[in-house]
DNA sequence: ACGTATTTGTACGTATGTATC
DNA sequence: AGATACATACGTACAAATACG
């Protein structure tokens, strides 16, 4: 039996329709099905699949937009492209936190959406600011490791 | 002369109105105008104040929630306190990522909302994951510095 | 190259649920 | 227990950027 809005969604299962719909879809992007720079289906699509409102649909993607799956603007949604090791860096010492963007700083700087800072200060040099999605710290080459037990996971 | 809804908001500026709300209170809060952990108004309180909708008002608040400057229940919200410099860390060899949790991974790790999380890559040990503001990472003694060109500002 | 259809962005309204105070 | 405040979710409308033929 078939339907055309066969929401395997739950509306009774206590869990908000938009996290559902953006659970599904994370796990079809991260299960490969989209490829990256591939679009993803419009957001009217998702409504007549689902049966859901614009407003829930939106969310849904809003959410999927803040955790940096996808990229989207007036023309559709597309999966990120990793852009994950792009440049290197080597430093001696210093601090490293790490933070998102105020709005400001992510017009200032050209970040895009879910998209965290990197940043690093040091002694006397004023914080050197990095997007996590181009850049990859790489630490030290002796091996002084202090504190080896994880902290999450 | 004033006005009981005397919006410094510009309607026509072509800057959304939840971006410019958001601006305001994140103006306020950086300012120090409302202390860590202090209450900000509730949205019905803005609603009024410069004439929106709730739903822009909702989207201004979700701005901050995401940038991790408040903390919102059901109660109300509140400017979140930094918890910057809380533990530290030290480490030889590896290399640092950052980016967002998913939805889940927040859950699992109860990790606040607008929080990044710092990773840890080092050979043979699976990575350390750490929410971003909880964990300062201090690297190295030595001062040995390659390409110290600043990539941001 | 241009016009048109598509798609998302913004913003309003309404209602109900639920956690917090 | 009641009032408050946010969360979710439906609806509508128009604007604006993109994509497409």
């Amino acid at each position: 039996v078939s339907s055309l809005c066969d929401s395997e969604l739950d509306h009774y299962s206590g869990v908000p329709l938009y996290r559902q719909l953006a659970a599904v879809v994370r796990g079809q992007i991260e299960r490969g099905e989209f490829a990256p720079g591939q679009r993803i289906p419009a957001e009217r699509d998702y409504i007549q699949q689902y049966g859901l409102s614009r407003d829930t649909v939106y969310r849904a993607m809003l959410v999927l937009r803040r955790e940096g799956l996808i990229a989207t603007n007036r023309g559709g949604s597309r999966v990120r492209v990793p852009a994950r090791p792009q440049m290197m860096r080597w430093l001696g010492s210093g601090e490293v936190i790490a933070r998102m963007p105020t709005e400001p700083e992510r017009q200032k700087y050209r970040i895009d959406e879910g998209v965290p800072l990197l940043i690093i200060q040091r002694r006397g040099r004023g914080d050197e600011i990095y997007p996590a999605d181009r850049v990859r710290l790489r630490i030290g080459i002796n091996g002084l490791a202090y504190e080896s037990r994880k902290f999450l996971n």
